[in-house]
DNA sequence: GACGAAGGCTAATGCAATTAGCTTATGAGT
DNA sequence: ACTCATAAGCTAATTGCATTAGCCTTCGTC
C-alpha cells in the first residue's frame, strides 16, 4: 500500500478548506480523512485528535488573518490604515467563512505559534491606533472597541444575521467612518 | 412507571440551564435527558431532535434577551436609553454565557415565535436610535453598527478573547461612550 | 368504566472519535 | 546493495450520542 505522504500542515490546510466549504461546525476527522484519501485513524499520526485539529486550525487561520492585516496596514497611517485594515478584516471573513470563526478561539498557551499569531493580529489593531496617537491604557480600550466593531460586524454578516436588504458594503463603510471619528476624538470625553 | 410530566418548555428551559453551565457546544440530548431523569429517546416526544432543540433554545434565549432589552429601554431616550440597553445586553451575556451565543443563531422562518423574538430584539436597538432622531436608511446602518459593537464586545468577553488585565467595565463604558458620540453625529459625514 | 392519545420505555442502527496493535514503506548507516 | 528502526498507514474493537421503531401504560374524556 503506497503512502499518502501526509503531514500535519497538509491535514490542517485540508481542514481549513473543508470548513470554508461546509461550515466550522461540520469539521470532522472523518470528512478530512475522506478528502485526503486515508482511513480516519491514520490522521492520529499527525494530530492528537479532533480538539487538537480544531486548535491547530485556529492557529493556522489566525496566522493567515494576521498576515493579511499586517500587509494591509504597512505603509499607511490614520484613517488610511483604518480603512485598509477594516477592509482586509472583512475580506478575510468573507473569503473564509469557516476559517474566520476559528480565529476567534482563544490561543492555546501551549502552542507558541498560536500565541504568536494572536499577538500579531492584535498588533495590527494597535498599529492602527498608533496612527491616531492613541497609546497606553487608552489604547487598550480603543483596541477593544475596534476589535468589537469589526468582529461583531463580520461575524453577524457571515452568520447571515443581518436580515434587511440594504447594502452591507455601505453599512460597513458607515461603521468604519464612525470608528474613524471616534478614534480621532478618543480620550476627549465625547463632548464633541 | 410514573410519568416525568415533561413538555417542550421544560425541556428547552433545562437545555438553557445546561448550556449556561457547560457551554453551548456541550448541548446534548443525552445530558438534557439525564438532568430531567428520563431516557434519551423520551425527549423525542417533545422536540424533533438535537437540531430542533438548539433552534428552540435560540428562540427562547432570544425572547428572554429581547424582553430584558425592552425593559431597559422603556421610559428612556438618547444617551440614557443607549447606556441602559448596552448594560442590559452585556449583563444578559454575562449571566447566560451559554444562552447568549444561541441568540445569535438566525431565526428559523418556520418558527413564528423565533422570528418575533428576533424582531423584538432588533426593535430595542431601533428604539434607541429613534431617541437620537435617526430613521430610515441611516437607521439600518446605525443599527448594524450598534449591534456589531455590542455583540462583538460581549462575544469576545464571554469567549475570553480579551487577554489583558485592564478592567473590562471601563473598556465597555468607553466603547458605549464612543457610540453615543457617533450616534449624536450620525449622518454628518464624520467631519466632527 | 372504557378507550384513545400521549408520554414514557427498551432495543437496534448508524456515525464519529478514540485506542490498540499490526504491517510495511522509507531512508540512514553500513 | 542490505539492514533495520521508525514512521505512516491499516483493520478491529470500544465508546458515546442521535435517531428510529415499536411496545406499554398512564391520563383525560365520554
Amino acid at each position: 500500500m503506497p503512502r499518502a505522504g501526509l503531514n500535519q500542515q497538509i491535514v490542517v490546510r485540508e481542514a481549513a478548506r473543508l470548513v470554508d466549504e461546509v461550515g466550522r461546525e461540520q469539521l470532522t476527522l472523518a470528512a478530512v480523512a475522506a478528502r485526503l484519501g486515508v482511513a480516519l485513524p491514520s490522521l492520529y499520526k499527525h494530530v492528537r485528535g479532533a480538539d487538537a485539529l480544531a486548535q491547530k486550525l485556529s492557529a493556522f487561520a489566525t496566522a493567515e488573518l494576521a498576515e493579511e492585516l499586517m500587509t494591509a496596514a504597512v505603509g499607511r497611517a490614520g484613517a488610511d490604515a483604518l480603512h485598509a485594515v477594516a477592509a482586509a478584516y472583512r475580506s478575510y471573513a468573507r473569503r473564509h467563512p469557516g476559517r474566520y470563526p476559528a480565529t476567534q478561539q482563544v490561543p492555546d498557551p501551549a502552542d507558541p505559534d498560536h500565541v504568536a499569531a494572536g499577538e500579531r493580529a492584535v498588533g495590527a489593531v494597535y498599529a492602527v491606533l498608533h496612527g491616531y496617537g492613541i497609546t497606553g491604557d487608552a489604547a487598550v480600550d480603543a483596541a477593544r472597541t475596534l476589535r468589537s466593531a469589526l468582529h461583531g460586524f463580520v461575524s453577524l454578516e457571515v452568520a447571515g444575521g443581518f436580515g434587511l436588504p440594504r447594502d452591507l458594503d455601505r453599512s460597513y463603510d458607515e461603521m468604519v467612518g464612525s470608528l474613524d471619528a471616534a478614534l480621532r476624538a478618543w480620550g476627549s470625553g465625547w463632548t464633541s
